[in-house]
DNA sequence: TTTCCTTTGAAGCAC
DNA sequence: GTGCTTCAAAGGAAA
């Protein structure tokens, strides 16, 4: 057993001491021993002194061949095709993060040996879920991916609904559009119209060079209109920020552990971690969208 | 069936 | 303060 592997295992030694010895949740002395600081995850002294696994938990790329359970026998789930490119979005990352995102991938969770799991319980039916919680859909999405479950049934908007209607317990508000968003929606039908084109990526493409060209007084009016709708929204949805799309802030609306959110969200049957389960919710899981799920 | 592509701007967060 | 990330919109393409 190497030295990973060994840490690994005194780690779950002490979460099923932990879990024996209180029905509670994991005292945060107990997440100071595990990880040696708070929020260990999100610091950069824990991607420094672990670069290996922050590395790991930073690749979204790789993460699509591995199952969320992996720990348990059942047989993996794929949910996309294996094939597809990487994600496009690690042209934004840091260069950091490109230059390591070859290597394997696994949230932290699954680096965690052994047959040691505990079921979450299932209190309902829960939607099909596409996604694994760590798989590509949650790393690929533009925005949170959202699927209904009964653990946080009422308040999770999901990608359908998020194009569809209010739900009945806390609708799911969207942004107010920016001024090139207004712009666009104004142009759009034109640009398509003049130059035949029907692909929105390159009539975005043209917009945003068109956009670019105009002068401060033609931007003008769709700067006042963005205003007009940012203030229509506040007014409209005087507490709504937009981090109130995040997992996180569901998990607190739902008194859950994000952990378990994202479980019940992509398979009933899956098994969690009694880490996940046992810990107060502060979040010290890292992410590849860190901004969304270490932060809190 | 689901995500990507592609743009700008607003907002949140970490450092 | 700076830099990074996400998400508002759209619809054809790709997996």
């Amino acid at each position: 057993m190497n030295p990973s592997e060994e840490a690994l295992d005194a780690m779950v030694a002490l979460v099923e001491a932990q879990l024996l010895h209180s029905d509670g949740p994991a005292s945060p002395d107990l997440l100071s021993e595990l990880h040696g600081s708070p929020a260990p995850a999100s610091t950069p002294e824990s991607q420094t002194d672990n670069s290996e696994q922050s590395t790991l938990e930073r690749s979204p790329a790789t993460t699509r061949e591995v199952s969320h359970r992996p720990l348990g026998p059942a047989p993996r789930k794929t949910f996309y095709p294996a094939q597809r490119p990487p994600y496009s979005r690690m042209a934004h990352a840091s260069p950091q993060d490109r230059a390591t995102s070859s290597q394997p991938s696994l949230p932290l969770y699954m680096m965690i040996p052994g047959p040691k799991l505990v079921p979450v319980p299932s209190t309902g039916p829960t939607r099909h879920c596409p996604a694994m919680i760590h798989g590509p859909a949650m790393f690929q999405a533009k925005q949170p991916v959202f699927y209904t479950s009964q653990a946080t049934a009422g308040n999770v908007p999901s990608r359908k609904r998020k194009r569809d209607a209010d739900d009945a317990g806390r609708p799911y508000i969207k942004k107010p559009l920016n001024a090139f968003m207004i712009y666009r929606a104004e142009q759009r039908g034109a640009i398509m119209q003049e130059l035949g084109i029907t692909n929105s990526a390159e009539v975005n493409t043209i917009l945003g060079e068109r956009w670019g060209e105009l002068s401060e007084a033609e931007q003008a009016p769709y700067y006042e209109k963005a205003r007009v709708l940012k203030r229509e929204h506040q007014a409209k949805y005087p507490d709504w920020s937009p981090k109130d799309n995040s997992i996180v802030n569901l998990s607190a609306t739902a008194n859950l552990h994000p952990m378990v959110i994202l479980q019940s969200m992509a398979d009933p049957q899956c098994m969690v971690h009694p880490l996940y389960v046992s810990t107060p919710r502060p979040v010290w899981i890292t992410w590849s969208t860190r901004t969304h799920l270490v932060s809190r």
